[in-house]
DNA sequence: GTTGATGCAAAACTTTTGCAACACG
DNA sequence: CGTGTTGCAAAAGTTTTGCATCAAC
């Protein structure tokens, strides 16, 4: 562990829950605390966060890779993420509802599940009245 | 509808079924049929074709964008895409047991659900079996 | 003619890599 | 010393953009 790993580290735990932050926003943040660490340094220790499974990475499909804190026991935390098609705001779906999926496909598929990543597009109930009252 | 427009469709529909084709193997396949159109032109009708509905973008994080054939009704052939973690492959998998979790994220969070991405991370048959062998 | 699509090259962005310098046991 | 980490700059890879040209109606 360190310096730059456990900055790095608490950036995540010092921001709200459910934050995707990307290697470029982690550095940002960094330097907003005066930690003037090189952004090859933060790409190759979040990547080592993630393979340690402090880390999960997940993509939005917006061209960068983001990463949350993964949940100390991830069967009891499983969450989906939810996308606002129109603000691009991220919300999260707490369930467990997938673990008949993944047995379902096991047996089905003969494929053994370690991990999963579920995203829902839609539209948030912000925007739905934004629009309803628009029209 | 230009003739690339119609070129680029059709390597879609000439792939074999289940194809996660990303710009660059697109412009390959045109190129072996001697269609040589810009990679930009490529780019640009993967994502006018994504926008009508025609091609679904899908993203494995190896890095580059990618994009399979739509269903033409989409509640008909849901599927979900199982990604072995050893040997990269993707298998499919046919399902429409998300409807009762859409519902359920849509009571309880208030969001509109147009569409959704599922990715199951694990070891597919071949490689458990290789593993076992090895061992 | 006007509008929109193409092709090419350049630019923009994210991520990775090579390598010398450094830190720590 | 030796191993592993960092920082910097360069490189690599994907995607986007500007612009002149082309095609179609």
């Amino acid at each position: 562990m360190t310096p730059q790993r456990k900055e790095i580290l608490q950036i995540f735990v010092d921001s709200e829950d459910g934050s995707h932050l990307s290697a470029e926003e982690v550095y940002e943040l960094l330097r907003q605390k005066d930690f003037d660490f090189g952004l090859a340094t933060v790409y190759r220790n979040l990547e080592l966060l993630n393979e340690l499974g402090i880390l999960n990475k997940v993509d939005f499909g917006d061209g960068r890779t983001r990463y949350e804190l993964s949940a100390a026991n991830p069967q009891l935390h499983q969450h989906h993420h939810l996308i606002c098609l129109n603000c691009k705001k991220i919300f999260e779906f707490e369930d467990d509802l997938l673990d008949n999926l993944e047995n379902l496909i096991s047996k089905k598929s003969d494929f053994e599940i370690v991990n999963h990543e579920v995203k829902f597009f839609g539209y948030c109930s912000d925007c739905r009245k934004r629009r309803h009252n628009e029209n």
